[in-house]
RNA sequence: GCGCCCGUAGCUCAGCUGGAUAGAGUACCUGACUACGAAUCAGGUGGUCGAAGGUUCGAAUCCUUCCGGGCGCACCA
């Protein structure tokens, strides 16, 4: 409907250069957007506003001279001119319903797109330190991240996701400490415990786990346990499995699937951060100060220079970050996205920098990256500290636990990334209709209902009358549904090139409220064959859609609620 | 002090990259099940879009400066 009205546009304006009114050399954008307020049509289109100060004319004039060029159409039922010089287009009634038969005709791809062209995309995303369970921060990530590798992915990119750890740093050694003292039966209140361990209970499971001399198998990895608390390598080894398993099972728990694990410590094993390391140094991009040597990141916009290899020499950590996200770009990934905290937010223009700075042609704003703000965990009105340490953090598991995968994925990414979140413990457990993500699937399950019913009543839809009748959708509610459905595409496109998932929740509350509304409004159940059938099409158009975009998110789509 | 993000109804948040009278949910009032699921719907109350300037036909949206909040500012990751 939209192209239609844009190529309307487009000869109105031809025709208007042809007889001199407008200029040959003028190259409008033309847009034509969705109306917010019935009163102004189905689409409106800013053209003349756009167009009035270098034509040369008064907005309100130049409207006119366009409406009256538009070639006519049966889509369009008529145009108004508003306001300062808005075209307002009322669709045709049949013109519009025929979203429905697209949407049917589509069903699942109803939506998908392959402007992605098979485009390779990474999305780096999670990337938690095997060191405690998925707290709530990296269930943001991961609900976000998802979504947008299934928005990718339903737009035609070519889609890797990938989680990037470290089993080797200071970190894993605090995490080792830990077991052993546990596996020595120490407990963290203990004068010996370790300054910096970690105290939560899981720390006894892995030690006791430890001693047993179980096996642990996780995504990436198998370990045996040694079984000797003296043998801190082996205890190492072990506890990094166990967690890595653990997080594995909060991430299956989510919902979510990685095609790559990838180790920091490979990039030390395979060379790739001494062959960074050569050309930033062969760049003339380094230099040695006080022991260490820095990395001149201020050539390449950081505010500082960065150390990169410190005076032990052992390197900064965000080397190999540089040399990990070279490897992402010899893989053939021209775009790649990170999603991560925006407490590492500084981490960017350092990485950018070390980037520029090999000078391989990578462009200057690769990786993408998507920041979400903190996540604050409340219970009982009182916030909800998340410390890996303190052991008493809310931990992905716990929230699925307690209200639910569906829910929990969609409070996390039904909000924009960069505004803070404040989880409520309380109100997201309890299973009141104050969730919308109930809302979304009560939509869903209703139009399950309404068919369940034909067929109980003898009357089992009826594809290709109902294709034939969709004309007799013209009651208001059925309007603003059917231009809500013609809309879904559009979201996705956006919601994918902008990076931004809550679009696709945004959408489903909306969608579903002009559902539910236009259920109340209009019976569908009704003896005459015609109208029954146009309207369970609607319906089903609206599931099907509903369904789609609940699927980008990640949440289930319910038959009964 | 410097950098990034945020500030929209009492509360939680949208606002489609500059459009028309700023919208939902929740809460609070009033209504709708002898019609398809009332986990729903219809209506009402509720706003200096943090503040002040600027850009233009037009600003919650873009620019500048303040105010307030969060997060960063390591030879930690």
């Amino acid at each position: 409907m939209k192209d239609t009205l844009s190529s309307l546009l487009e000869s109105a304006i031809g025709a208007l250069k042809h007889q001199g009114v407008l200029p040959d050399d003028l190259q409008p954008a033309i847009r034509v957007d969705a109306t917010r307020d019935k009163a102004h049509g189905d689409y409106a289109s800013n053209l003349a506003l756009a167009l009035a100060k270098p034509a040369g004319m008064k907005p309100r004039e130049l409207a006119e001279a366009i409406v009256q060029a538009l070639p006519e159409s049966d889509a369009v039922q008529k145009t108004e001119i508003a306001g300062p010089g808005f075209i307002n287009f009322f669709a045709a009634t049949d013109a519009a319903a025929q979203i429905v038969a697209r949407v049917l005709d589509a069903g699942d791809t109803f939506g998908r797109s392959l402007i992605g062209q098979g485009e390779k995309v990474q999305v780096e995303f999670v990337s938690a330190n095997p060191t405690g369970p998925l707290h709530v921060g990296h269930g943001r990530g991961a609900a976000i991240g998802d979504c947008l590798c299934r928005l990718l992915e339903a737009t035609g990119f070519d889609v890797t996701r990938e989680f990037y750890y470290n089993d080797a740093g200071v970190q894993i050694h605090n995490l080792a400490l830990s077991v052993q003292a546990r596996a020595k039966h120490l407990t963290p209140d203990d004068a010996d415990w370790p300054a910096d361990g970690y105290r939560g209970d899981y720390i006894a499971r892995v030690a006791d786990d430890y001693l047993a001399g179980h096996t642990v198998v996780a995504d990436d990895r198998e370990v045996t346990a040694g079984g000797d608390p003296d043998d801190l390598d082996a205890i190492r080894d072990f506890a990094v499995a166990w967690l890595r398993r653990e997080q594995d099972l909060d991430l299956k728990a989510f919902g979510v699937a990685f095609d790559v694990y990838f180790l920091e410590s490979s990039l030390y094993d395979s060379g790739k951060v001494d062959a960074t390391v050569k050309t930033l140094v062969d760049n003339g991009h380094t230099f040695d100060e006080d022991g260490a040597t820095w990395l001149r990141t201020t050539s390449f916009g950081d505010d500082k220079d960065r150390v990169m290899r410190k005076r032990d020499g052992s390197f900064t950590y965000f080397l190999p970050d540089v040399a990990y996200h070279l490897d992402k770009w010899q893989r053939g990934f021209t775009t790649v996205i990170n999603e991560q905290g925006a407490d590492h937010h500084s981490t960017i223009t350092r990485v950018r920098a070390g980037l520029q700075a090999l000078e391989t042609g990578i462009p200057e704003g690769f990786p993408d990256y998507v920041l979400h703000q903190m996540v604050m965990v409340t219970r009982s009105g009182v916030e909800v500290k998340l410390s890996k340490r303190a052991g008493s953090y809310v931990t992905v598991r716990d929230l699925i636990d307690e209200v639910g995968r569906d829910a929990t994925r969609f409070f996390l990414a039904a909000r924009r990334s960069d505004s803070q979140l404040t989880f409520d413990i309380d109100l997201a457990r309890s299973q009141s209709n104050d969730n919308p993500v109930y809302y979304v699937q009560y939509a869903h399950a209703r139009v399950c209902s309404m068919l369940r019913r034909a067929e109980d009543a003898g009357q089992p839809f009826d594809h290709s009358l109902a294709l034939s009748q969709l004309a007799l959708l013209d009651n208001d509610q059925e309007k603003t549904v059917l231009n809500r459905l013609a809309r879904y595409p559009e979201v996705v496109e956006n919601a994918t090139k902008n990076r931004e998932p809550q679009q696709v929740a945004q959408y489903l509350l909306d969608l579903a409220g002009d559902f539910h509304s236009c259920y109340n409004a209009v019976k569908v159940m009704v003896d005459d064959d015609a109208t029954r059938n146009a309207r369970l099409a609607l319906g089903l158009a609206a599931r099907q859609t509903l369904r789609n975009g609940l699927d980008l998110m990640g949440v289930s789509a319910p038959e009964e609620m």
